[in-house]
DNA sequence: CTCCGCATTATTGTATACAATTATACGGAG
DNA sequence: CTCCGTATAATTGTATACAATAATGCGGAG
């Protein structure tokens, strides 16, 4: 359905870049590492038993997602990730999500928009029956969907990275709680417009929806998870 | 007066592998490799005089920027950039500039008002007298003014990413005709709206900036330097 | 002639070796 | 004791060597 193989590029968990990669932004994002901590290449190749080439790969495309900054013959030294950098984050998300939603309202395809009708429909029904992890992949998919049906390749990509990014803080406050239908809801607001042709609509539900999001997460407990703030 | 180091990461233009990633880079943006074209390590390497451990990492790099996409175990592609793209990335950056204008007129310093005032005046003579590098130099550096003063370093990243790359489009068309007046006379409109304190002012004015930055640039002939259009 | 299978080649993935740069420690001058 | 310079060590930058995987081509069976 997507243009090219598969979701995000680089997702190659299986080789040991892969594997450097991932493993490193997680513990970034998880706050293992600390703010301004310096990142040596044999130490983390030592640790996961590898040789530095594919660490320094790793280090390349982390500097680019601005995870890490690396001065020249020097070091690789944490960016991390604060509550702001979060929150700053879903505003920009809000606005491209809207300009996403406005796009495909003028572009969707007909099968498109039938997988979003049965998406929102299964929603409804796991929502109602507490299936948590199905409530998590329906959400996760309605929205690739639209990234896949707003016809911008760009666009799909940047949303795609803010995904990624803000996943695991979604992951651990959408569901357990009720936000799930009301999530729901809103998925089925951007439907409505998007199937009555009202792109400036849609965009506004889209626009909606995130910072609802937002403040959901904030509600429970961002706090906890990204202790690291400064401001 | 950036909070770290200078301009955009890895602008490290001396390294090996600085050189070999803006060398890339600019070839496919130029158009000197065809979409999906396949790019061999060697062969790079050798034209470049390097091995092929610089110009891995910079496959990595690119591979993030999403320029190329890597298949593993087979090969790099460029994916290249349509002129759709081109307008795809102007109407995002609209959005984002306008949030940037938004959140600057909450968070702008008196030091960066009075820059941002004394570049407005600057570009005011310069225009008149024609003198075109200072120009685009001065609408850079305004540009680079608001994305310090919005006090985000998740927006300002991706704003200066999003300037990077329609950078060279730009260079072309702004100057040697009179969108420079016009350009500057749009950003003195978000000045005052700053100034004014008028956040939503200021979010709009950045709007129609970037928007008619960008119709100005299809008028003068973006089609020609972009051939590799597809639809 | 076509198609399958295997050997060969090319290309990428990873590890290691060497070079260049930067940090550290030690010793002497003042 | 402090400061400076130099020698040493640690770390990154680059090149090369080796391993694994995928593409290519050839030859034979049918």
């Amino acid at each position: 359905m997507g243009k090219y193989n598969a979701k995000n590029e680089s997702s190659d968990k299986f080789s040991l870049r892969g594997r450097v990669f991932h493993k490193i932004r997680d513990d970034i994002l998880s706050g293992k590492y600390k703010d301004n901590e310096e990142l040596k290449e044999v130490a983390i190749g030592e640790e996961l038993g590898v040789s530095r080439t594919p660490v320094r790969e790793a280090f390349r495309q982390l500097e680019l997602e601005g995870l890490i900054h690396i001065i020249p013959n020097k070091g690789a030294y944490v960016t991390g990730i604060t509550v702001k950098d979060v929150k700053d984050i879903y505003m920009m998300r809000s606005l491209l999500e809207g300009l996403c939603a406005k796009w495909a309202t003028e572009n969707i395809t007909p099968e498109q928009l039938e997988e979003m009708e049965e998406n929102v429909y299964l929603a409804e029904f796991h929502a109602a029956k507490g299936h948590t992890p199905q409530i998590a992949e329906l959400d996760n998919r309605f929205h690739e969907i639209m990234y896949e049906a707003c016809n911008s390749k760009m666009l799909e990509k940047q949303l795609r990275d803010f995904h990624d990014y803000v996943l695991r803080v979604r992951k651990k406050t959408l569901s357990e709680n009720k936000r799930s239908t009301e999530s729901n809801k809103e998925h089925k607001f951007i439907l409505e417009a998007i199937k009555s042709g009202d792109p400036l609509k849609a965009e506004a539900e889209a626009n909606k929806h995130i910072i609802s999001a937002y403040e959901n997460m904030v509600k429970n407990g961002l706090h906890e998870a990204y202790a690291t703030d400064e401001d």
